[in-house]
RNA sequence: AGACUCGUGAUGUAACGGUUAGCAUACAAGGUUUUGACCCUUGUUGUAAAGGUUCAAAUCCUUUCGAGUCUUCCA
């Protein structure tokens, strides 16, 4: 679907009529504003491909802000994972900006208010504070410092800057209205003080400003146009435009916040204090583990940047609430990788087959198409001799006629390679399967245009060389939760529906074209899967992750017998 | 319950008073295939409910029902 064609969201339906209505489009500016206390998530990638999709869109600039108000919880470390995070998914901001980098205008502007009589210090503790707030249904009372002089209120503020006074002591606040239905707008905290270290302006500053005095005045100052945020901030649009109101100047760009609802993926959770406890249990091996729902989670686990960007383009942006069913993910990468990745063969769960009529010692290097929806991918080599591998759920003794894989009297197709055809096998003392004789069909060999090598054969599989195979750890992942949304159940947990098997480590048995695999190489192990090469591979192992199975509709088949 | 936001198939989204309510996924059937993949064809399920306005309503109005958000010196 072109750009051109595609059907405007309700977002994009607002910048239209704004334009209509006279706003210059070379005024549109967007931004994307992460607080830097943690790591990137999917539901942030929404939001990311949202803000830089409009940028490429309306070709408006897009700052990257960090949201830096509150030192005890923000880290540099933070804010390099969300720039690498962001870079990633192959969005380039216009500048880099930082809230702290408007602490001295918005001390200013609060000093103006102060003048205006529309700040006060309160000198309250916060219990005191919160019983005068009211509640949703019963309006508030107003502070006994409300009505202090602006020289007192000057004179305390200043304090407050210069360190006079313990964290607590006194807040600056906006005098609005202790009876509004909208509980922000009751005499909102301003500035409180922490004598934290912040990661940027050190000691520079001991009062720090509250969001949502923050964040308007931030979109103003850097002439954002559109601020969009999530539906829990609605509520704080009405102080967002108060704030604005104090200082807007005519002849500037007045930012306009609109909320959109937050994205949420079926199966995991998000939330930075659940995702903190997934990685401190142990359930998880860290934040980049490839079960997790974090942007670098997502990058180790294969997840291409394009996957991602087409999942949120796909999904859409709208208001209502919503459960997008992770299988919408999985078909984006699959639909990538399936144009892009190599094709390889690997075998996860080994059945040893000995093809009696092949030379003893004899080995052949077949012609293998590397990508067949890719004309320029190439072909590779692959080893063929006597004693190979194939899965052992390729094989069975008998089965009817739905089964299209190898039983014994019958033939199947090495991919790339020949016909073969089960004589008999041999079983261990617990009646197990361990080696399958077969014969070969020299005649049938692939590519080779024979009469014999023409011939239909229902059954392809995918197969390794014994002798040629070289071995790799492969870890393979599945969904970390067992429910849908298990972060939802008033009565339960989320950590009682992790889901125990949702990574199992086999060892794989790989042609040797994959020996110098690279770190985040992505193929496709043929008949199985989409798999990268884990960070965690070494010159002396390989480990690959699974991404995501291919569609198998043969498990269905079988299911329903 | 006060305010705010919102209800379109199994999931996500579109239609901005005017075709048989579209698209993607999912599911189903068939075709193709040296991946039971991909691809192709066809099919299946939907406007929360009730009233009203109108020649015409998913769309506008009213009511009901349902969901979410808000009551942190977090963002």
């Amino acid at each position: 679907m072109s750009e051109s064609e595609r059907s405007l969201n309700f977002l994009e339906h607002i910048i239209e009529e704004d334009l209509k209505n006279g706003f210059p489009k070379d005024q549109l500016r967007f931004r994307f504003p992460p607080e830097p206390n943690g790591y990137l998530h999917v539901g942030h990638a929404s939001s990311i491909c949202l803000n830089f999709g409009l940028g490429l869109r309306y070709n408006a600039p897009v700052n990257l802000r960090f949201d830096d108000t509150n030192p005890a919880k923000e880290e540099q470390e933070y804010v390099d994972a969300i720039k690498r995070d962001v870079e990633w998914l192959g969005y380039e901001w216009s500048t880099e900006r930082y809230a702290s980098d408007y602490f001295q205008q918005l001390y200013d502007w609060a000093v103006f208010l102060i003048k205006e009589g529309k700040a006060y210090v309160d000198s309250q503790t916060s219990e005191e504070m919160a019983t005068q707030k009211g509640s949703p249904t019963e309006p508030g009372v107003e502070s006994p410092f409300r009505d202090r002089s602006v020289a007192e209120n000057l004179a305390l503020f200043e304090g407050m800057k210069s360190g006079d006074f313990e964290e607590g002591k006194h807040v600056l606040r906006a005098k609005i209205d202790m009876s509004s239905s909208n509980m922000l707008m009751r005499d909102p905290i301003m500035y409180r003080v922490l004598h934290k270290e912040h990661h940027r302006t050190n000691t520079d500053w001991c009062i720090y400003p509250m969001y949502d005095w923050t964040h308007g005045e931030s979109d103003y100052i850097e002439q954002v146009s559109h601020s969009l945020c999530t539906l829990e901030f609605a509520m704080h649009r009405e102080l967002y435009d108060w704030f604005l109101d104090q200082v807007v100047k005519d002849e500037k760009v007045r930012p306009k916040q609109r909320e959109f609802a937050r994205r949420n993926l079926s199966h995991t959770v998000v939330s930075k204090r659940k995702l903190l406890r997934l990685v401190e249990e142990g359930v998880v091996n860290g934040w980049d583990d490839p079960r997790m729902p974090t942007i670098s989670g997502l990058r180790r686990r294969g997840f291409t940047p394009e996957s991602i960007r087409n999942f949120a383009d796909t999904i859409g942006i709208a208001k209502r609430e919503n459960l997008i069913d992770v299988s919408l993910l999985e078909f984006q990468v699959r639909d990538h990788l399936n144009k892009v990745a190599p094709r390889v063969m690997g075998v996860l769960n080994p059945l040893k087959v000995v093809i009696t009529n092949y030379p003893e010692g004899e080995e052949e290097w077949l012609d293998a198409e590397n990508n067949p929806e890719d004309d320029s991918a190439g072909s590779r080599q692959v080893p063929f001799s006597r004693e190979i591998y194939i899965e052992k759920e390729d094989f069975r003794e008998e089965a009817n006629k739905k089964f299209f894989r190898l039983k014994l009297g019958k033939e199947v197709r090495l991919k790339n390679a020949y016909i073969i055809k089960a004589e008999s096998c041999t079983k261990d003392e617990n009646g197990n399967i361990i080696e399958v004789q077969c014969t070969y069909d020299p005649k049938s060999k692939s590519g080779s245009g024979t009469e014999e090598s023409l011939r239909k054969v229902k059954g392809t599989l995918h197969w390794v060389s014994i002798e040629h195979a070289i071995e790799a750890e492969v870890r393979l992942y599945d969904r970390l939760f067992t429910d849908e949304s298990p972060d939802t159940h008033k009565d339960k947990d989320f950590m009682e529906f992790i889901n125990p098997d949702s990574l199992q480590v086999v060892t794989g048995y790989l042609e040797p074209s994959l020996k110098n695999a690279q770190i985040e190489d992505r193929v496709q192990f043929q008949r199985l899967g989409y798999f990268c090469v884990d960070p965690d591979t070494s010159p002396e192992k390989l480990v690959f992750n699974r991404t995501v199975g291919l569609r198998d509709s043969w498990a269905k088949i079988q299911q329903k017998s």
